[in-house]
DNA sequence: GCAATATACTAGGACATCCAAGGGTTTGGA
DNA sequence: TCCAAACCCTTGGATGTCCTAGTATATTGC
């Protein structure tokens, strides 16, 4: 890690806000450019783990969709809507997964424009061990304690809702 | 927008985690995830509001940052640490502004090993109508409520410090 | 004073994400 | 029936982020 800043750059973000006469906005400025910040924070703590596995947070996030699918299988299509990317972000993902030999592509049985995504015994592997890692090594550490996981669990649950991504 | 999903993946992974037994991680996993999530969604509506300027919101942050400057330039090292991307981002970024006129590059008076980046007349301009355009646009219209606002800034601040942010 | 160490920036490469566009497959209405 | 519209996936291009290395300049220690 680097050394720490003296001080918050995103408390000193509000402050410039405020002193700019823009107080109305400071603190949901203050509050979304600090969930950016977390959010790479985690990202990078997520990859460090991850890193010894040969695979990324795309990558495993894929990975453990699948191994969560009760027929072992998912539609392209079906994992772009789950995990909330672009359908190319996961041609790319998949691509890369299947050169590693983690899964597999396969024809749809019925819809012809279909490609169906399904694990590999070694992407099964993979996903446990890989799961275990984060369970304990980034998960079990989150650093927030329980009542702000609860917290932020019901504030970004209604954001995200009403952001459109589910009813 | 896609059409919204009948359930919320983020609860149902967290059901999945349930019922492989990782109940005691469960909860962070979904908080964790969630965040990431939710970085995704804002970041797409700042770049939306971005785009008709040209820029997009790493561009932006740079030149946020200059113009809260008191002297009107910044180290390169000085931003990158600010930012908290990596010094490589920041060489990145300023190719990219300068190539577009809105900042230029400059040899630091005393150390020659140091460059500093300072806003042209069009970056200054720049900067404060895509300020205007996000405070009105993306942080006037945030999605949480005042309460929820002021819980994430103390939430995710006390993460940050821990994380070693700042001290 | 000079060599060793530290600091600042840049070049090249790997990844992930999105958008725009293209080609194949299905579906639905005339 | 049949063709247009909708849907699914992939390719190609632009961006941003990080890492590893390399070059240049400062600082430190002997």
């Amino acid at each position: 890690m680097a050394t720490p800043l003296p001080r918050d750059p995103i408390a000193d973000a509000r402050l410039n806000w405020e002193r700019h006469g823009w107080s109305d906005v400071a603190a949901p400025m203050a509050a979304i450019t600090a969930i950016m910040r977390t959010q790479q924070i985690l990202l990078a703590r997520i990859e460090g783990v991850l890193k010894p596995f040969g695979v990324t947070f795309a990558r495993y996030e894929l990975l453990a969709l699948l191994s969560f699918a009760r027929s072992g299988a998912l539609p392209m299509n079906k994992a772009s809507s789950l995990l909330q990317v672009h359908p190319t972000s996961v041609t790319n993902t998949v691509d890369r997964l299947q050169s590693a030999g983690l899964v597999v592509r396969s024809p749809h049985p019925t819809d012809g424009r279909t490609t169906l995504i399904e694990l590999t015994p070694e992407g099964h592997t993979l996903a446990k061990r890989a799961t275990a890692a984060l369970n304990a090594e980034v998960f079990a550490q989150s650093g927030f304690v329980d009542q702000d996981v609860d917290q932020l669990i019901g504030i970004l649950g209604s954001f995200r809702r009403n952001a459109g991504d589910f009813s």
